[in-house]
DNA sequence: CTGTTAGCGCCTTCAG
DNA sequence: CTGAAGGCGCTAACAG
């Protein structure tokens, strides 16, 4: 990566360096414009392109956000990407793209390296994990932010904030509220449906995963229905596959009553859809679907789903310019249940 | 982002930076172990983490790849990208995202911006455009990326070459053999398929669209069937609706034969499927469907599509891997034609 | 095996 | 308004 440096643009130009940098790259004190020309033209023949790397060092500012998605091929973490993306240019940084496995240990890898990048903003995409086995990766994840942001770093994160945090003062959260608007998708399906509820989860201490659970069996609870049985599985297409197969067993039973089925994201209520159409099932006839995130892609799909619409890229968008600005405290975004024909009573 | 430097850590340790940089960042030579142990017992006090962006000063080596993407929330595009992380990530290096709106002009931007970063290799994802108003701004494009080949960059690109390249020792391309495969697929539909044929490709000039449009044209032709009609549209699920309704139209026509719609991608296959759909029709018993990538999370979708398999992520980690390599000239991946339900005649 | 000395490419006071 | 000098944090040749 030889290309040419200032310091030459400068000789050809017959300048200093200073007045090279001061007419190439914006600096307050504009240089006569005669010999502004003979610089842009030096360089122009050159090709020079200044080094952002030498820039950084020289005034400690990279122009580097760093993105942390659980799996960038997952339509939910790649329309937050796009999100994000959208945010870092209009504000002319670059974002820095990681993928972990989703475990706090590999996001804690991700979170250093950025750091070692000397990214400016670090937004953390993915779900928070509050299992047991993670405490001790989640503590180390919590230690490296904290140091990240005593150094000046700014952490934006979506759905819930990180646990053991002390420099909240440098951490930017927007919210997600996955435990309301499962409620209120709870009570929006206990208003036309009769039979029992089932809700196909993600492995227990997925915060995302979690809240919705909870936040359905509340909004069934106030509707006056019985708390839905939980079937915890991969939060994916597969996850819920699985799932959608052993319940499919139980809804072909003799006499068994029909299902409505909760989802905690769309992928996975595809996969359960997928599941019981290989057991010669469908919905809304024989069980009621419903999912979370309204993902676009899916949309198309039928019976189209019935789900909770999220803003994901509006999310991406507002984390990224939250972290930049350095907003500190949380920010909302709003979601908003909706019907349709997966979760039909009119079959 | 001031965080503590080598310095401080080589003092709190009593020894030399040359020192402490051998043992906390790899070095070919190893300290004596009591030495490194202080070394790193004063990293770990301070919190020490290497500025990457000074080692890349230094070093003149960044262990950055750049990555170029249409619309990362583009299924085919995020199935690329994590290809591409898990390639860097296995090589040690990090992705740096930027999306265009697919012109070559804000391409050349993303090029520029990359190597003013001093990425050592750029991954060129999307497809090219021959458009003639694009010309001008795919030569600026060229001359870009030969400028940074001649720096010492690696170039990667998927599909087709860039035109107008002349440092092609450090360009590596991963050629997706789209004519062929659209070739093939056509001779398949051909076998079953009695009417007549009617293809939905990007805008002109997009040479991915444009290649499986003359590539399906030609296994027609090898067929003996008369050439398809072609309906230009936007490259994504909304053209392929436009496309689809005005399709729709025809189909409803007293008479007329039932077609076989070949649409240029998957993404645009289920617009045309969503918009046969509101007119009451629907594949494959209205109308035979086609799409091209085989796009996993398509494919729960129904009817299930026919289409043409390729391996997205593996493009994306093969890409990387020869421009990481600097392994110049073309490589090849495989595709398969996968003939679903979409276009069955067993209605 | 350790420490010293130059830079890597750029920005930014400070003089002139 | 321009030029000279020092420093950003680190590595890599040298010397000791």
């Amino acid at each position: 990566m030889a290309a040419s440096t200032l310091a030459e643009v400068a000789k050809l130009a017959g300048v200093s360096q200073a007045t090279a940098s001061r007419v190439l790259n914006g600096s307050a004190r504009k240089p006569a414009e005669g010999i502004a020309e003979r610089v842009r033209a030096a360089a122009a023949s050159l090709g020079y392109v200044a080094n952002a790397q030498a820039q950084a060092l020289a005034k400690s500012s990279t122009g580097l956000i760093g993105l942390i998605v659980h799996d960038i091929a997952d339509p939910y973490f790649s329309a937050i990407a796009q999100g994000v993306q959208a945010a870092a240019r209009q504000e002319h940084r670059m974002v820095l793209l990681a993928t972990t496995d989703g475990t706090p240990a590999s996001e804690k890898d991700a979170v250093m390296a950025f750091a070692g990048r000397r990214a400016e903003s670090i937004i953390l995409a993915g779900s928070r994990s509050t299992r047991r086995e993670d405490a001790g990766a989640n503590a180390e994840l919590a230690v490296e932010l904290d140091r990240y942001c005593r150094n000046g770093g700014r952490v934006g994160t979506l759905g819930q904030p990180v646990a053991g945090l002390t420099e909240t003062g440098s951490v930017h959260t927007v919210e997600i509220p996955n435990e309301a608007l499962a409620r209120e998708l709870a009570l929006a399906l206990a208003r036309d449906h009769e039979g029992p509820f089932v809700i196909v989860g993600g492995p227990e201490g997925l915060a995302t995963s979690d809240d919705r659970i909870g936040g359905f069996q509340q909004g069934l609870a106030a509707a006056g229905r019985p708390a839905a049985e939980v079937v915890h599985t991969g939060f994916n297409r597969n996850g819920g596959f699985d799932a959608g197969d052993g319940i499919a067993g139980k809804i072909t039973a003799a006499g068994a009553p029909r299902p409505c089925i909760f989802a905690c994201n769309d992928v996975m209520a595809i996969g359960v859809a997928a599941a019981l159409r290989e057991h010669g099932l469908k919905a809304p006839r024989d069980a009621a679907l419903a999912g979370f995130d309204d993902i676009e892609w899916l949309r198309d799909f039928r019976p189209s789903l019935s789900t909770v619409g999220l803003p994901l890229e509006d999310l991406g968008r507002l984390v990224t310019l939250g972290a930049i600005s350095g907003e500190a405290g949380p920010s909302a975004v709003e979601g908003a249940v909706v019907l349709r024909h997966s979760t039909s009573t009119l079959v």
